[in-house]
DNA sequence: CTGAAAGCGCTAACAA
DNA sequence: TTGTTAGCGCTTTCAG
């Protein structure tokens, strides 16, 4: 390994200006930025990152925490690990799993082996999780409203309502929904939705409705569920592609078809939703990925970057 | 930010006792071992990960290198990443695009900003990763043969001809390809194991045979292919699950069916192979994963990983 | 069992 | 424009 001193032993110019040379930071003579780039050449040297990391107290890595892997996940992080590499930062993955896990990874924050936190899915109540602000911006996926984390949420309220609404106009007098848990804000937000619906139109059926922690399974259950249920809904509007398209394998198995058999509703626009045909919304992860990144990048190098406006819409099957 | 200075000022120990503690090596009295502990709890104590990592001349963090993401690449970080955790090591996610940028990366192995590299697909040639193994191991998904890079890779020829033969016994005369590109040491020995075949059994069509790059459309593509056949195969078998989810997706919007239409065969046992229903021979790639992490692993902590036996086997749908 | 001291490789304030 | 110097926070000989 080549160091800089080397660099300064070769060529007989001092440390700080090689490290001038090598930074791109402060005054140099033409002659003497030659010689040490020749050097720099000849020796193959590259720069220490650990010794600047430290130097620097920075690291230019920003954590990506996760509770535990799901389709959606792996596009969200497409987007995210290229919106921070324009920004010079790397990206770390950390499966979360447990409450004490999660605590120890944003322990990194306060280790300085991290710069910044983005929390895809959380365990940890916001009250723990703010905490760690004080040594690294925190952004999140999910919905909070809290001035210290940064949260790019869209209310699914009004969306879900439209959705419903939608679905009303095609004549659906039965709507199912698949719902992720009842504590989480977006959940809530759809069965606010729910109740406004159901207020306006009393005709209206909505009386299958299922709660689901984990994406894992639950379009299994949700279909058996349906096949097992005295009035099967028409349509069934889920969380996520992931479980729709779960859902509509399962009930293919069992001889069923959708449509006609059931109209199903997602809101994801990912991949799984295109290649299984769901009918789905976009709901702007992949802006909302992006704004995360300029966020947490925004505060680091103190800066403003302007986020992406996130435009709900159907994606055409 | 405490530091290890703050301990041993507030005690009034040695900085270098107190390191004694912290990092659990060498002997201190249990007295002062409880006044250090003390003070770290007092003084929400956590160690410098980044003057840790200059001192040990380790970072513990693997970088993952990929070209660009696809839907199995996901699955494969997340089994990489709990193994890794396992064993202490944090992974980095890179995109490579292109040949430059994946240099650029590598060269992170040595900056020390990484203590080893996994290549789940890659760009530049062999010859050219090979020279940067000299600052720390590298592994890789793909196929190679040499020393200095780790491979846990499977033939494919005896499988491929194992699938071939298996739709032959099914009654297909007619077999379609799809394979990746024509480089890829995989797609040679599938090649391969169609001449085998086709020497074998005369009477099989072995015509319909496709090259794709990347899997983004390829499946759209094929099918458009297919569709447009003089001769369509009733049996075609995919490179990958993605790619064979969005061929029976674009042929099902032409309003095919697969099956009775077309048999579709794939080499994954992905989540998407599961939604889709479609026919898949697990390869292994969990355990490819899991070897991958024990390698590299094993070369920095100088120790033998025992790797897992991968096992290839039909996916029952 | 404990402390002093050297140093990992780099940066930046300050002086010249 | 350049060099000297003082660390960043931690680990690890080496004496005592």
């Amino acid at each position: 390994m080549t160091t800089i001193y080397d660099l300064a032993r070769v060529t007989g110019i001092s440390k700080s200006t090689v490290s001038r040379v090598v930074s791109g930071q402060g005054y140099v003579s033409a002659a003497k930025r030659q010689r040490i780039l020749a050097a720099m050449r000849e020796l193959h040297y590259i720069p220490n990152q650990r010794a600047k990391n430290l130097r620097r107290q920075r690291t230019n890595t920003i954590g990506f925490l996760l509770r535990e892997y799901f389709p959606l996940a792996g596009e969200f992080m497409d987007v995210f690990v290229h919106e921070a590499a324009r920004y010079g930062f790397t990206v770390n993955v950390y499966f979360t799993q447990n409450a004490e896990t999660e605590r120890q990874t944003l322990d990194l924050l306060a280790s300085g082996a991290l710069d910044a936190v983005f929390i895809l899915t959380r365990i940890n109540d916001w009250d723990v999780i703010s905490r760690y602000t004080q040594f690294g911006p925190i952004a999140t996926w999910q919905r909070v409203d809290r001035p210290d984390i940064y949260s790019n949420y869209l209310d699914h309220y009004p969306l879900y309502l439209k959705i419903l609404e939608q679905l009303y106009r095609e004549g659906h007098r039965q709507i199912g929904h698949v719902l992720s848990d009842r504590s989480s804000a977006n959940t809530q937000a759809r069965l606010r939705a729910i109740a406004t619906f159901q207020a306006r139109h009393p005709d209206a059926a909505m009386t299958f409705v299922c709660h689901f922690a984990t994406q894992q399974n639950a379009g299994k259950t949700a279909a058996k569920r349906w096949l097992a249920a005295a009035a099967r809904p028409h349509a069934v509007v889920f969380f996520a592609d992931y479980v729709a398209a779960e859902f509509v394998a399962t009930l293919r198995r069992a001889g069923g078809a959708c449509p006609p058999d059931c109209t199903v509703v997602s809101t994801d626009n990912s991949a799984i939703a295109k290649l299984t045909a769901i009918r789905t919304m976009d709901l702007g992860f992949r802006s909302q990925a992006c704004n995360g990144v300029r966020y947490l990048v925004g505060q680091l190098t103190d800066q403003e970057l302007a986020a992406e406006t996130i435009r709900p819409h159907w994606v055409k099957a």
